[in-house]
DNA sequence: ACATTAAGTGATT
DNA sequence: AATCACTTAATGT
């Protein structure tokens, strides 16, 4: 855990983390938030990434940012301290370890700890830019522009060229049809790009 | 061998 | 770029 949140952290710090927090195994895959689930504890990704989007009634998804090695999220840590239910559903992309911290714990060290308050700014710095990049290609960017930068981004976060998603599932994060990302996974492949096997798609190049 | 699920295709809006 | 309707291919039992 120390190499994950020492740099950062102080010392006194860590050891109330250790004392009053959990560590959680997820699987991948596994929902760990669903939208209207409220949450007792605010996640620390210690190992592994999740993935955050959003959800509608009808199961309309939309992929919004992703959390690693270190990080958490800050629409959690938003709907912890205001005890309202979330607003976005978060989905582990890989087995993953994360570290579950009472939310009370949350005003007592925003009060207690510099390097508590800064960790919180600094994470919803990082989210709220992130969310900003995501919002640009939604808006700026061609499909299948935004399409390779999915594949390139998922390639960088699990450190593997092959992304093992069928092409169902990389419409839902999307927010497109299933034929429509066929067709262009297709014309990447024609391209040279990617190599399409089932289940599987290949880089080889990030 | 058969059923199920993923991926490909042409036509239409 | 989305949707429909249908085909083909891959995989599990």
């Amino acid at each position: 855990m120390h190499d994950v949140l020492g740099y950062a952290l102080e010392e006194a710090l860590i050891d109330e983390i250790v004392k009053v927090s959990q560590v959680k195994d997820v699987l991948a895959d596994e929902i760990i938030l669903n939208v209207g689930d409220s949450m007792q504890y605010i996640p620390i990704v210690l190992e592994g990434s999740i993935k955050i989007s959003r959800e509608n009634d009808e199961g309309d998804e939309l992929l919004l940012y992703y959390i690693e090695g270190g990080d958490t999220c800050a629409m959690t840590l938003q709907c912890c301290v205001r005890h309202t239910s979330s607003e976005i559903k978060a989905t582990s992309m890989e087995d993953s370890l994360l570290l579950m911290i009472p939310v009370e714990m949350m005003e007592i060290w925003m009060n207690k700890y510099r390097t508590w308050r800064e960790f919180i700014l600094q994470s919803y710095h990082t989210r709220l830019t992130e969310l900003m990049e995501t919002v640009d290609a939604i808006a700026f960017m061609r499909l299948d522009e935004r399409l390779l930068k999915y594949l390139t981004d998922q390639a960088k976060l699990l450190g593997s060229l092959e992304i093992n998603h069928t092409h169902q599932q990389i419409a839902e994060d999307l927010h497109s049809s299933r034929v429509v990302i066929s067709r262009l996974l297709k014309q990447l492949e024609i391209k040279g790009k990617i190599k399409i096997q089932r289940n599987k798609i290949i880089l080889d190049t990030i």
